[in-house]
RNA sequence: CGCGGGGUGGAGCAGUUCGGUAGCUCGCCGGGCUCAUAACCCGGAGGUCGUAGGUUCAAAUCCUGCCCCCGCAA
């Protein structure tokens, strides 16, 4: 009985890469009310350059949901949102920002998914940024938004260890389920849950979780090892970390630590495997992917190139 | 037709400019050495060189079409 006077709030999802559209299937499947899909625009993707829809909005056309494509949350989009007659929205991924109309139009506000315990690591990037910076643990947060970035009050959070051998697709799949679970119990939760949100304690200095670029992502082998371990683990998928050789682009996939190092810098084969001495340290490159390549061992690249040692520069 | 790289035994590469017997480093199989080995030595199997056609006495190599894989940029 108690579910039946709360679980029935119409909601509306906002999102648009594949981890909202796990989070969007979650939530129909456990019976959430979506009255309908906010996405980004269909976008041209790889080398063909076709127009495709965003993952939510293949998922949202899959089970039949209505979906409204826009970047940026204009006049003509609020109006749509106004004729939803949504209870609540939930974002997750949408990318773009919510102006105070856009906020003030379901009647209880927006519940946003954050991918880190936040005030830590607001932001675009908070996964990639926790692992950049050998964090071990890290979480998703559940807030509701306001006008700054992820700086509305915290509704729920959960804790999750960051494993040596995460990357950040591996650690964000799996923040995805918690964060799916989360949701979905405050939904459930309704109303009542909602009014508990607690203003956050920003105090001193929480460094936004930014994009990496590409040239963030470059591997500086005369660096400390652990460092560009942890550059390789939070740069994939994307953008991958890489390092230069002749003018190509090696992208470095998955490497591990390794205690002892000699010449800074140098590459060579130990008992079959690739490994390259930095400060602090070496790392066993164990898949790469050069430019124009398919993804290889680090072993089998440096076969290839036919040379005792190598040392760049 | 956005720019570019690539397809050669199971893996990674060389050979293509200048057409002329399929090469290298590994892996695999067998044998040897050794207390022993993933180390070392010897031997072996395995490739119609992405595909279709053209030029030629002769094509991995030159010409044309097509298929597939990938990096960058968006």
């Amino acid at each position: 009985m108690l579910f039946s006077m709360t679980a029935n709030l119409r909601v509306v999802f906002a999102g648009t890469p594949q981890n909202a559209a796990e989070t969007l299937e979650r939530l129909v499947s456990d019976g959430i009310k979506i009255v309908g899909v906010l996405t980004r625009t269909d976008a041209r993707v790889g080398r063909s350059g076709a127009l495709t829809p965003s993952a939510v909005a293949q998922k949202a056309h899959e089970m039949g949901i209505e979906t409204f494509k826009a970047n940026k949350i204009d006049d003509k989009a609020l109006e749509w949102l106004k004729s939803l007659k949504a209870d609540i929205g939930a974002v997750v991924a949408y990318g773009s920002i919510f102006r105070q109309p856009v906020l003030e139009t379901p009647r209880l506000g927006w519940l946003n998914v954050h991918y880190s315990l936040l005030p830590d690591l607001p932001g675009p990037a908070p996964v990639q940024n926790a692992i950049l910076q050998g964090m071990q643990v890290t979480g998703v947060t559940v807030f509701r938004l306001d006008t700054g970035i992820d700086t509305g009050p915290i509704i729920s959070s959960t804790e999750q260890a960051i494993d040596d051998a995460d990357t950040t697709g591996s650690l964000l799949s799996k923040l995805t389920g918690i964060g799916s679970k989360l949701l979905l119990d405050v939904l459930q939760q309704g109303e009542a849950k909602i009014a508990l949100a607690k203003p956050q304690e920003i105090s001193g200095i929480h460094a936004s979780a930014t994009k990496p670029t590409r040239e963030l992502a470059r591997l500086e082998f005369t660096g400390d090892a652990v460092t560009q371990l942890n550059k390789i683990r939070a740069m994939n998928p994307e953008p991958m970390a890489w390092f230069e050789l002749n003018g190509t682009m090696i992208r470095v996939i998955r490497a591990r630590f390794q205690g002892s190092t000699s010449e800074v810098s140098t590459m060579r084969i130990v008992e079959k495997e690739l490994v390259v001495h930095c400060k602090s340290g070496s790392l066993v490159l164990e898949l790469v992917q050069p430019a124009g390549k398919q993804q290889m061992s680090g072993a089998d690249w440096f076969r290839g190139l036919q040379v005792e040692k190598l040392k760049l520069s």
